[in-house]
DNA sequence: GGTGATCACATAGCAGTGTTATGTTACTGA
DNA sequence: TCAGTAACATAACACTGCTATGTGATCACC
């Protein structure tokens, strides 16, 4: 009855060694203060405890200050030195294991050489990322931004990470436009914005409700490309 | 180029009154204190309150106790008298206000006889409801619930105000799949959540993203529609 | 080799938060 | 009339983000 795809299934131990690359810091009585020109060094000591509580808290709204300061060994005021507040700091660190990540969903997207095989694969490294990665993926996407009252007249900027995701996808559909692999029911950016859409809307469902026993994320993806591939309407819509 | 389904736009009113049912409390001096049996009162002003916090900083989580309490006229520990904590005061707000909005959401989807109409009509419905209520949807959908350690071990309650619109959706597509207006690509449930999960994630975006600058709500799920009901794919998935 | 500048922090404290333990009314049923 | 209790209030704890200000080590420079 239902469509199953080729199960392409990458990323299991690229995520693992996501986890290791957060650097485990201890707590110290003392910190050996930074030599004048290496004030970057404390920078990097917040972002890597911040990674730790992530990971421990797994969310980004339990991240406090007094927790990050205490884990490095150094006092509150001190991390805004480094950082304007604490959204910047919990960002920052969420923005970094983003980066890291960009690159496994390239390259998953790249493992295939099929045009809909590859978006696919790009399809379940994303949802493989918000799923082992919980409090990075809600501090990126569910959590508010850019609502400043005087932001509202600043320009939309696509290069943030946030966004890089969305222009893979749309890249992904134009290739695929192009080669005639899919039809272009719609303009590719817009649908790049549905499909990036659909992915987080299960991505963010599982997480804010992890007490609903969801089906696995393979099989979520595969009724997702089943009803986008194949559609679901019995005829043609345009004849209604 | 894009296929454009017939526009129904229901629901342009009915969120209007929605917004006047949120009783505006004015902030006294004194409460006049409740008549034994009659606890309940404060309790009402309490949800009442919150409602127009919710509208005011369009965020559940600015909504705090203190500032509830002086609202109403009352100290804020009394509030614990009603409420266990405080998300479950402002979750029982956000819940009143979306039992409120699900007679809408049916009357949507009636308003249309034929199914995938039907159906159409409720996610738009659905949509409208998410970025005009912002701070109830954020709340209902987008906050953790259900993380707590002995809550695991506690049976998923689908009836749960969340869920409501997830069985509205189930049984209208199973309704259009009994009537072979749609073909069952998958679980009717199956379908219906990851429609859901769609819609979530549509408006999700738009929630958390207010600096994108997103298509119409109209359009948005014109073209998710499109990718449904014809697929994207030039080939059947099926001769992969 | 002093000396002033400044980087890299620490100290102290404010205003706010959720929450709890305990005290105080005011009403009600007997 | 009077005890019981519902419906609050008072006071306070532990925590939060954040700021104004103080301090000490290190560097360039004369």
């Amino acid at each position: 009855m239902s469509l199953t795809f080729p199960s392409f299934r990458p990323g299991a131990q690229l995520t693992q060694s996501l986890q290791e690359a957060a650097a485990v810091v201890e707590p110290r009585q003392r910190r050996v203060r930074a030599r004048r020109g290496e004030g970057d060094r404390l920078r990097e000591e917040i972002l890597a405890a911040v990674e730790q509580l992530l990971v421990q808290t797994g969310d980004g709204e339990a991240v406090s200050i007094r927790a990050v300061s205490e884990l490095v060994g150094v006092t509150a005021p001190s991390i805004y030195r480094h950082f304007a507040d604490r959204d910047a700091m919990v960002r920052a660190a969420c923005t970094r294991a983003w980066e890291r990540f960009d690159y496994y969903l390239i390259e998953a997207a790249a493992s295939e050489a099929d045009h809909f095989l590859s978006i696919q694969a790009a399809a379940l490294a994303y949802l493989r990322f918000a799923t082992t990665h919980p409090a990075e993926y809600k501090v990126l996407f569910m959590m508010p931004t850019g609502q400043t009252d005087e932001q509202a007249t600043n320009a939309f900027d696509m290069e943030k990470s946030e966004y890089t995701s969305l222009i893979h996808i749309a890249k992904s559909l134009e290739n695929a436009i192009e080669a005639k692999v899919i039809l272009a029911v719609a303009e590719p950016m817009a649908m790049a914005i549905t499909l990036w859409a659909s992915l987080h809307g299960i991505a963010a469902l599982r997480i804010a409700k992890p007490d609903v026993p969801w089906p696995s994320v393979e099989d979520q993806l595969d009724v997702l490309f089943a009803m986008f591939a194949t559609g679901m309407c019995a005829q043609p819509p345009i004849d209604r």
